[in-house]
RNA sequence: GCGGGUGUAGCUCAAUGGUAGAGCCCCAGCCUUCCAAGCUGGUUACGCGGGUUCGAUUCCCGCCACCCGCUCCA
């Protein structure tokens, strides 16, 4: 099998995206809406697993984070006490010369050689237009009555519906600090400039782990934080050498963040974020503390008493979704024939086997392969697959990364056996048909790298 | 939002001021049976809306979407 070495393309990931049914341009019958997509059957299976993955290592597996489920739509007076409403907008410029737009509030000067000059020797001095405001949040009414009393927000960041819980859950959930509060939902936000497929998308979905400390712990909180995440990417299957952490200098951090570093991933458009990890000190509980009058913070037994810290690691389902997909992607040569193939980990593969009866119209094979189908779709993501040939039955599974077959052949109905089709080495083996269930298992509890 | 580019089946491409054709994919049947073979038949397209014209997929205008850059951050 001889691999072409050339680099993912995005467009390449759009395709098989639309082709095999993972992810189409939304509202398309209607010519479409910028920016926003809908997932197809893969795509929600994919998605499902990345989702769980994450509540299962931030949740299951631990003893210091709960989970929570906000609401999307919250008291408008959240995001003013959040900074959302004065910070999360950005004064805009653009130059009528070169035609490059600029932050207002990055601006140093209105003159091209001071600031972000990445045209010099067009013109000493730019032509600049009013600053603009851009709000990020989309803005919404509550009530039928379109007044603007009752104005309010989608939420652009899922991270402050754990804040305001804050005190329900050290209450009712017998936690104190260090703990975690864990969220996953959709997020919204007015993006000036949206691309790149998913990357950059209006809607998308988050998931957030607010971890409150004592203040003085919160430096090795972060860096224990950083390398936990990291080290859950890899063991997703993305490749190390397409992993890096970089730390952002104080000019890049958010209005919230006194520290943020960026998992990084090299996404086909370069180094790209794929997970925050920011040190938002005591700014959002006290803010909210500030605001709302209800005061945030842990009284310890001895009387001890301070606003924890946070330490907050923050991805999306959609910049892993595609992370995943070009990590995985290869096109190679097998045979004669070209094939396309998905290596993902098996845990995160949107159908973990097929089961596929050699001659479809045999009447022993089918109701071998239809009984075993039936079995094992109880417990796993499989499908069963009777139309053409074997050999395209394959490929069509190698193009959703689909880690196994097991063909009903022959054989079987002579000694009761199956072959086993593995995705990435094409080797294959028998199997006794009694004992597939228990194989499975076996195979998708093993520990799993992307080959060589 | 600004500048540049693109827009014909699911994909890759044709043709045309007289309303579209192929290959692959997909579906059905036949045949074959361990890596997209073959035969027969079939579904599917001019992004949307105006204008010019006897007639527009083709020419003009507007809009929309996508790509590149500015910007941005999950």
């Amino acid at each position: 099998m001889a691999e072409t070495a050339q680099p993912v393309t995005m467009d390449q990931i759009v395709s098989l995206c639309r082709r095999r049914g993972f992810v189409f341009p939304s509202s398309e019958i209607y010519g479409g809406l910028g920016s926003t997509y809908d997932y197809g059957h893969y795509g929600v299976l994919l998605k499902t697993n990345i989702r769980n993955l994450w509540l299962r290592a931030m949740v299951q597996e631990r003893d210091d984070i709960v989970a929570l489920d906000s609401a999307i739509i919250l008291n408008p007076r959240v995001w003013e006490a959040s900074g959302h409403v004065a910070g999360f907008s950005d004064p805009l410029v653009d130059c009528r010369t070169c035609k490059l737009r600029f932050r207002a509030d990055k601006l140093e000067d209105a003159s091209c050689g001071k600031k972000p000059s990445k045209r010099p020797g067009e013109h000493s001095e730019c032509d600049l237009t009013e600053p603009r405001q851009f709000n990020l949040m989309f803005e919404t009414q509550v009530g039928a009555m379109q007044d603007g009393s009752s104005g309010a927000y989608l939420r652009p960041e899922t991270a402050q519906g754990i804040f305001i819980n804050f005190k329900n859950v050290l209450q009712l959930a017998r936690r104190k600090p260090p703990f975690g509060i864990a969220q996953t939902g959709k997020s919204f936000r007015n993006e000036i400039t949206p691309g790149n497929f998913l990357f950059r998308v209006r809607e998308f979905e988050q998931m957030e782990m607010e971890f409150f400390v004592p203040p003085a712990d919160s430096g090795s909180w972060y860096e224990y934080w950083i390398a936990e995440r990291l080290r859950w990417h890899r063991e997703l299957g993305l490749r190390e050498g397409n992993l890096r952490v970089r730390e952002h200098d104080a000019s890049e951090r958010s209005h919230y963040s006194s520290g943020t570093s960026d998992i990084e991933y090299l996404y086909p458009i370069g180094w790209q974020e794929l997970e925050g990890v920011a040190n938002r000190g005591a700014y959002d509980l006290t803010q909210h503390t500030e605001h709302s009058g209800t005061k945030l913070e842990y009284v310890g037994p001895d009387g001890e008493r301070y606003t924890p810290h946070v330490i907050e690691p923050a991805v999306s389902i959609e910049r892993i979704f595609v992370a995943l997909l070009c990590d995985a992607y290869h096109e190679e040569v097998v045979g004669e024939r070209d094939r396309t193939v998905l290596r993902l980990h098996p845990a995160v593969a949107p159908v973990k086997a097929a089961i596929l009866p050699l001659i479809p119209r045999d009447e022993g094979m089918a109701t071998r392969a239809r009984a075993l189908y039936e079995e094992l779709r109880r417990h796993h993501s499989v499908e069963h697959d009777d139309s053409g040939q074997i050999g395209r039955r394959y490929r069509r599974q190698d193009e959703i990364g689909t880690p196994w077959a097991f063909t009903i052949d022959d054989q079987t109905l002579e000694d009761e056996t199956v072959t086993v089709r593995d995705r990435d080495s094409l080797a294959q083996e028998r199997l006794p048909l009694s004992g597939v269930r228990a194989w499975l298992d076996d195979a998708l509890a093993r520990p799993w790298s992307p080959p060589a």
